[in-house]
RNA sequence: AGCGAGGUAGGGUAGUCUGGAGUGCCCGUCGGGCUCAUAACCCGAAGAUCAGUGGUUCAAAUCCACUCCUCGCUACCA
């Protein structure tokens, strides 16, 4: 039986001590890009989302804040959810870690773990730094003290179950051998690959100290730590074992995280699933990080980036394109206003609403046929955008789409439409219309609004990938509004 | 310190694997053209000892060695 296209992608699921920022709204604008596109393609796409609501620093938000850590991290969540909606985020699947159904995967996955004998008792023993409440390594110290505040470190021992991490090096090294991609990027790649030769620890994967967590299924006076719960949600989330999602869309395509995160998705968490006797995953894909105006983004420097105001001031979609323009996808990149203005006046005015305007402003004062021979078909190149958004280079495919827009721009310049009528007319018009309604498609994942009123304006009904070929134009003009207003 | 990535015009990048004229792209700057369009659009120009030194070669941004600089990762702070 041939697998009909599928296409699982996961954003990370974001910790609930703080309400988003341009870094949450990067790797989901990114992950939606992708679901959208694969959408556009007609494959069968599930794109997961969601919170990571365990743990002491959640515990301690919620304490501060007076509720209960449920109490707590109701109110972030329906903050993070307002924010996916402000920024047009198409989630299928919005999966939270403090769901029953999830700790109850979680509590599973580890009995089969345990079960394949990869968990055993032994004794984590750390340099703790007492009034920072943190566990440090012996290499991350610095001069013997905590390398946060300088302080004298303590040794403590404590009782804790761990992950025969060490015995999956072997099989680790053979995925990413088998699958080339599965490190992504490959700058990305050989930073994991190294570490995994050099071999790899067990791990403490409980705590006897935290509450708000999963409990540990095999010792009750343990919670399991909480980024061990965390990973499980690419899963539970689709009902594993059983779930028909789960059946359809295991493994996940790619899973997009934050550098910062790179090890755990890229080394723990195929190991908990070998050991599990569950598939990794296919990809995972680690992206940059934004510096704010050159510095990094801190509160203290004043400098962080609401991604909702961006949105209202600038527009969505301007937002949405600069987040995907400004660099490839596995680079860092500095994001600021005046970026963004840029783009907008210069790109988004400037060659894709202008490409439109002048469009319909010559269409509308035309009573004659729509119609002629396709011209401006052969320059454009579909299948390459196609592959690059394989290759989630977002950053290449919206470059090819705009060097679309600009020789479109360039046609109207040499047609000079504005002296022709009759016949000759029509036909410039009718190349127009068609290459504007394809690159309406193709910018969709993009910018959906912007697409929706591109289709307004030359009457256009949505399309998917396959309607990205010339034909005849069956669309009526009406001019409408501006696509993008210009900023000062 | 170890490992990794990188240093190409004012800024950002591609090209480096598989040597062959500094070739390309985006932004910015300057000049011209056009006028349907949001002072827009089109064309053109200026601007680089391709980090440095030494080597291999008929030929080096590209291969080799060394040096300098920048950035990341180093596991149980999600």
């Amino acid at each position: 039986m041939i697998a009909l296209p599928k296409f699982y992608i996961t954003t990370p699921i974001y910790y609930v001590n703080d309400k988003p920022h341009v870094g949450h709204a990067y790797t989901t604008v990114a992950a939606d890009v992708l679901a959208r596109w694969h959408r556009l393609k007609g494959d069968a796409t599930f794109f997961l989302t969601g919170t990571d609501e365990h743990g002491e620093k959640a515990e301690i938000a919620a304490e501060k804040a007076g509720k209960s850590p449920k109490e707590f991290v109701d109110g972030i969540v329906s903050e993070y959810k307002r924010v996916w909606e402000a920024l047009n985020i198409s989630y299928d699947g919005f999966i939270r870690t403090s769901d029953p159904a999830h700790e109850e995967t979680v509590a599973k996955a580890i009995e089969k773990i345990y079960a394949n004998g990869d968990i055993y008792k032994g004794f984590y023993e750390g340099w703790y730094c007492i009034p920072d409440e943190t566990f440090w390594t012996e290499l991350q110290l610095k001069d013997g003290k905590c390398p946060e505040c300088g302080r004298d470190v303590k040794l403590l021992k404590e009782e804790s179950y761990f992950f025969k991490l060490s015995k999956y090096q072997d099989r680790l090294l053979k995925l990413y051998n088998d699958n080339k991609d599965f490190l992504s990027p490959k700058a990305r790649a050989k930073e994991i690959l190294n570490r995994v030769k050099d071999g790899l620890k067990d791990i403490s994967i409980t705590r006897t100290t935290i509450k708000w967590g999963v409990t540990f299924p095999l010792d009750k006076k343990h919670t399991l730590y909480v980024w061990v719960d965390a990973l499980f949600n690419y899963i539970s989330a689709l009902g594993w074992p059983e779930g028909q999602k789960f059946k359809e869309f295991w493994p996940a395509d790619v899973h997009l995280v934050g550098k910062e995160i790179n090890w755990f998705h890229s080394v723990i968490w195929p190991a908990l699933l070998l050991s599990a006797g569950i598939e990794p995953p296919k990809k995972v894909f680690a992206h940059g990080w934004w510096t704010s105006s050159g510095r990094q983004m801190r509160k203290s420097f004043g400098n962080v980036i609401d991604p909702v105001l961006m949105a209202e001031k600038y527009s969505l979609d301007a937002f949405r394109y600069t987040l995907l323009k400004t660099m490839p996808l596995g680079e860092d990149g500095d994001f600021s206003e005046d970026g963004l203005k840029t783009r907008l006046n210069n790109e988004l005015v400037a060659e894709l609403g202008n490409l439109l305007n002048r469009t319909v402003t010559i269409a509308a004062g035309f009573d004659g046929k729509i119609e002629g021979k396709p011209e401006l078909d052969a320059c454009l190149n579909v299948k390459l955008v196609d592959e690059l958004m394989e290759r989630l280079d977002t950053h290449g495919a919206l470059e090819a789409i705009f060097s679309y827009i600009k020789i479109a721009n360039k046609y109207v310049n040499d047609k000079e439409p504005w002296k022709l009528k009759g016949a000759e007319l029509g036909n410039v018009l009718y190349n127009l219309l068609e290459a504007v309604r394809i690159i309406s498609i193709l910018v969709s994942p993009f910018m959906p609004g912007s697409s929706e009123k591109i289709n307004a304006q030359i009457g256009a009904e949505p399309g998917n990938l396959g309607d990205c070929v010339f034909r005849p134009f069956n669309g009526k003009v009406v001019k409408g509004e501006h696509l993008f207003r210009k900023m000062p």
